[in-house]
DNA sequence: GTGGATGCAAAGAATTTGCAACCAA
DNA sequence: TTGGTTGCAAATTCTTTGCATCCAC
């Protein structure tokens, strides 16, 4: 059976070693939040955390799950990645079976993906294709940048039943 | 006030004149169903009709709001509507809080749009920027195809905050 | 001090599912 | 004939909201 996309059910393992506060991501992080006009709290702080130790885009109930322990709840994730999404610090990636995943929007470059319709896997687009359609989305930010638009966010998402795991 | 979005409570006015089945899209429509191994129902060629009359993405709520009455049950709509974007007959354009918006993905260019997130006005990119974008996606489905994904789709949706309507 | 942020509980709304009847191929 | 489709009703599930309390600035 392929992998599927991990759940709010069996989240997949967190790196048991807690980033610093000083990892370069999260300075950047609350820079972000104090330039988008939004409080540095010690739930956000720690949802940012987790964020950046996602290596894809995730749910906010499977955000939620691998948080510690009654560290915030689920409507406050809910309500902070809304914020973090108006101020870009977050990007809803893919929607996934009607439930959107999320992924960082800062200090990496942006990746798209595709979503298996039939297994539910979540898989990258080379860097290459991902760099053309960043081309493509800059364009059209500046467009909307011209036009009067601010904050603009996007959300690119491609789906399709993946081929069958070649067997080994 | 800007204008809105239109929703299922307030539907813009239909066109009186009915397309006559020998409108080339909806024979198109019908060819893509059966391409598609999807059966040519009456309720599907009226959702499909009513939908190639939009000029703009809409919402399934509103899409069975303008039907002619009793043509369909809302779920049946839904359930079309899932079934056209499996078989590439439609694209879910845009997300607007929380609502898919759909639109046809054949006989017409594909446009994008930018959903204004304070006034809910949807607007669309210019021709040009769009095509910048189509170009991308195609290297993208290409990738994706030499992977052997099949029915592929994608969804590509802007939001912003619009700047204020120009005063007259 | 003050307005934004959070927790808890409850509501809201879009979408899905079960099942029997129906009909396109 | 037969499996895909539809209608009706009910359920599910994601997401939002109200309000009192709390805390970052």
């Amino acid at each position: 059976m392929p992998p599927t996309l991990p759940t709010a059910e069996n989240p997949s393992p967190e790196n048991a070693s807690s980033l610093p506060e000083t990892d370069p991501r999260l300075i950047l992080a609350t820079a972000r939040l104090k330039t988008a006009g939004l409080r540095v709290t010690q739930p956000r702080m720690t949802i940012l955390e987790a964020l950046c130790r996602q290596t894809s885009p995730v749910s906010i109930e499977y955000l939620h799950a691998g948080l510690p322990a009654g560290a915030c709840d689920l409507v406050t994730v809910y309500r902070c990645m809304a914020a973090f999404e108006r101020g870009g610090l977050v990007r809803r990636a893919v929607i996934h079976q009607g439930t959107s995943l999320y992924q960082v929007a800062f200090g990496q470059p942006e990746t798209y993906h595709v979503v298996c319709r039939s297994s539910g896997t979540l898989a990258e687009l080379s860097p290459e294709v991902s760099g053309e359609l960043q081309k493509a989305v800059a364009k059209a930010r500046e467009e909307l940048r011209v036009k009067g638009y601010r904050e603009v966010a996007h959300m690119l998402e491609f789906s399709g039943v993946a081929p069958p795991a070649a067997p080994r």
